[in-house]
DNA sequence: TGTTAGCACTCCAAACAAATGAGTGCTAAT
DNA sequence: ATTAGCACTCATTTGTTTGGAGTGCTAACA
């Protein structure tokens, strides 16, 4: 169908399904960036001065039709400026990223106006991460989520039983990178304090060092065996650490800036607003951003259907994944408009990408 | 001003500051309960029909005219219906509530389609409170948020420290109602099992059953005292705990159904909304709800402008506290619109108030 | 052959103008 | 004291007009 295609000799990845002019490209990435700022539509006269090439209206007007018909660009109606597609959205998106890609691995991420100390100074993991959601949406003016480390790979560090009342048992465990989980469990038998610290010996002894989803009917099965007479006991507690892992299943998630969505004229209706503001109150509706597999590049952006949360088609979203351990990750996400300054936007959620890798790191390392 | 007032034989306690005629009362609450539902502005030929007073549409303009210039209802323009103004819902809601007071003390509170199994199966105590005001929200359609109950006259219960890495030890608190405290401490000394018992003990001996705003300087000196040569540990444990109750300061406030003010145009306008729902993520913003003098009366109703909270002068607010243990008290809250059900929602309310105390009473009581 | 000026055309948005109708206040009669 | 009746007000709706931004096409030009 395209008329004139002798541009094979400019566009060079094969990768993508499609051939564009230099010369489309640059006009395509003035109609974009013109209409990041305004959000308006933009006409071929504002990209004839707005544009270095030196091409009267008329030209950009056949160009754009043209861009047009290839599906990069869309006009709202007859006799309206153009604004871009998803599929210009990505375009120019993946083109830039591939630009950004060696200048962002050279130097340093250089928003770091992310005061240090927050890191430092708070020892509890969700004031952290809460913190961090709340900083990255400050920046950036966008909806963040980050969520907690998912924890079936985590090891455990320390467990410790202690008796609080006469039936009651309280069940801590430390997790690398010092999570905290407890758990009051209810027995039926008296312990005395002797078997107390044999039960404690045999948690640590059986259970330190191995990560959550390494615990098996073998190991379950040897435990019980070394308990003698504590069987259901030590059965109770297995149950108990079960528990905590599977209400881990469901990942935490800390989210912030929701609001900023009304910033936005285009998501500010009231019906998409609250799709979307339900969207950050059910948090568990964001856990489907969350990286599961690693097999993902490591920074994504969708753009509109692309998203995995239906809420979100009007949206851009851009994750990234930050590691804890070795197969332990959480995923870091900018929800904003489509129309959203994604130079930025990588770059802030590369920052804090990084920020968080260096708050798990242990020291040791 | 007022013309006729000849009806002091009807209006009877005298503690407010109005004379209502029967018959204005009459005219007052249908306008307001017609203005409930539809939420637009109720005209005198409405009311005329809509009553049982049989009197014609112009009798009750006279009337309204009256009840306008008294102040208990408004016109949002000339020639529109009548709207109650916050003096006319206060009188409405205070009338009420005084012939709901006994209702309500005798018949246990009728909305038991709440699931009883939350409480029993739920053994977070943030669980527990985030799905009660889920569920809150869910039954009303309006905003609401429950604080976890302020801790510093709360009793600590069980005290433990635990070596979880060579410089680090695990404080775990458990406080009355089961609530559970922990804290990663640094410390610079190596410490054996044996010091470990001894500290353990030292704590547990002086801290049990203490309120956790009765721990003054006197006991801290006898317990550094006691603790000999490892003094500088035992400061530093008491400073964590110290840290944990001012991280309590500030309370931890759940929230839901902030969406639901999407369902009351007079609340969904872009800029209203976004003000209100901030809030909402700003939960600290909130904790200008919470009861902290006890004088106040059981359940408070806030209409407009006399919420403690800027951001909620549109809207009216429902608050009531539960107790958790003598003194020890939350806070629910109900936010919705100047015309929400107010029979519902304090109905409501009252309903999760008894679970929550039931929920938190000690079962050998 | 690619570029540009010019022009007719489209269509949204804003501005203005009537038509509608719900609701009032007032007066005079009951 | 109540009510019927009537003139009046004013937000809302609907229709009409106008302005202008932007397009597509054609014909001229380098």
């Amino acid at each position: 169908m395209s008329a004139n295609n002798k541009t094979e000799d400019y566009t060079v990845k094969g990768s993508e399904p499609v051939e564009l002019d230099e010369r489309k490209m640059k006009i395509l990435t003035a109609i974009i960036q013109n209409y990041l700022e305004s959000g308006e539509p933009v006409g071929s006269r504002t990209i004839s001065k707005y544009t270095d090439l030196n091409l009267s209206s008329a030209t950009i007007r056949n160009e754009m039709a043209d861009l047009e018909e290839m599906g990069y660009i869309l006009q709202p109606h007859t006799s309206a400026g153009r604004i871009p597609s998803d599929m210009g959205y990505r375009i120019y998106v993946d083109n830039m990223m591939k630009v950004k890609e060696e200048a962002l691995k050279t130097k340093e991420a250089e928003v770091d106006d992310m005061k240090e100390f927050l890191i430092k100074k708070v020892d509890k993991v969700e004031t952290l991460l809460q913190n961090m959601a709340k900083m990255l949406a400050t920046n950036t003016n966008y909806a963040t989520m980050i969520s907690a480390p998912h924890m079936h790979k985590n090891k455990i560090k320390f467990i410790q039983l202690s008796q609080v009342e006469i039936h009651k048992l309280l069940c801590v465990m430390v997790l690398e990178g010092n999570i905290i989980k407890n758990k009051i469990i209810e027995v039926d038998d008296e312990i005395n304090n002797e078997t107390m610290l044999k039960l404690n010996i045999l948690l640590n002894s059986s259970l330190n060092g191995l990560a959550l989803d390494e615990i098996n009917l073998g190991i379950i099965s040897r435990m019980t065996n070394q308990a003698g007479e504590h069987t259901n006991i030590v059965r109770t507690v297995i149950d108990a650490v079960a528990e905590v892992i599977v209400a881990e299943e469901d990942v935490e998630i800390y989210t912030s800036g929701a609001t900023n969505i009304f910033k936005y004229p285009e998501l500010s209706d009231s019906d998409s607003a609250s799709k979307l503001i339900s969207t950050f109150e059910e948090k568990q509706l964001l856990s489907r951003l969350v990286v599961d597999d690693s097999e993902r590049r490591d920074i994504q952006v969708y753009i509109g259907d692309e998203t995995p949360v239906q809420s979100m088609k009007d949206c851009s979203v851009i994750t990234a994944s930050y590691e804890l351990d070795d197969g332990v990750k959480g995923t870091i996400g900018i929800i904003g408009p489509k129309r959203m300054d994604y130079e930025k936007a990588l770059s802030a959620i590369t920052s804090v990408k990084e920020k968080l890798n260096s708050a798990f790191k242990k020291p040791e390392e």
